[in-house]
DNA sequence: TCAAAGAAGTTGAGGTTGTCAACTATCTAT
DNA sequence: ATAGATAGTTGACAACCTCAACTTCTTTGA
């Protein structure tokens, strides 16, 4: 591991730490895209689309062009996974819904990428309750 | 025997709230991309050559192909970041070393890198310093 | 010894990702 | 009503990524 170890803030290190822990999970989670043959990005998308939301909104969560958007979800409509729908108020917006299908490969999707780690499985249960309560008061501040 | 962490199990929650936290520094690892003019498997790639390694030693940390590790060093190189050495004992091998302006990118790419996240930063130190005890524990048995 | 098997790296084909600029259609605010 | 903003698409182009096929070199084992 290459972890840079910053000595001045533990803040630092426990990114460090937590960068390497989760570069670690990478080919697992490309193993995972691989499985239900998804493209990382195309896997990603699924990730975020739990509700129905516009595709500027998906641009946003993924951090990328809209015009990258558009091929994504071409591909996963074409797939049957996602369907493009006009939106009540603005006729510009095309709302993504998952189909019923994409509903399913989602939730088998999340329930993959949830599991823990073996780095986290393997800590004691104390352990794991007190780093869960620390990330959750980091998180919701 | 391993348990199989469930939904409910502390280090699953730890583990979600982990990807929850990196997601929302994708943005600001794009962004830290472009400020050095490196694609983002580019700064992946320099940031694992802390040390000479083979090219598909690279590969393997990457979790890619080593024909896509071809096209990457291709780039650094071409840029001045990155020599192909011969290896001393196996001559199929190339050792990747950064040139010196290699590791000065590297440097400053790895220490902005390193910047904990809002989230942590706010963290009280004592938590801070919990945390980090934590995932030293998890990341070095 | 020496031929077969294996490993390191490259090449080329083909598809995906990603950005940018330009465009259409629609909305909003004056 | 018109100017300006916003949502999404298209096309051009570079980078990424995998696969299969190939070269070069090393290792194995009969």
């Amino acid at each position: 591991m290459t972890t840079v170890a910053n000595k001045h803030s533990p803040a630092a290190e426990a990114w460090s730490l937590i960068a390497d822990l989760f570069g670690s999970q990478r080919g697992r989670f490309l193993a995972i895209a691989q499985e239900f043959e998804l493209a990382p990005p195309q896997m990603g998308a699924i990730k975020h689309m739990a509700e129905p939301m516009p595709m500027s909104e998906l641009a946003g969560r993924l951090a990328c062009d809209s015009s990258n958007v558009t091929g994504i979800v071409d591909r996963l409509e074409s797939r049957g996974l996602v369907e493009r729908r006009p939106a009540p108020n603005d006729r510009r917006v095309k709302m993504l819904v998952l189909t019923a299908e994409g509903e399913r490969v989602r939730g088998e999707l999340v329930k993959r990428m949830s599991e823990p780690p073996p780095q986290l499985a393997a800590l004691p249960v104390a352990d794991q309750r007190a780093l869960r309560d620390l990330l959750r008061r980091a998180l919701s501040g």
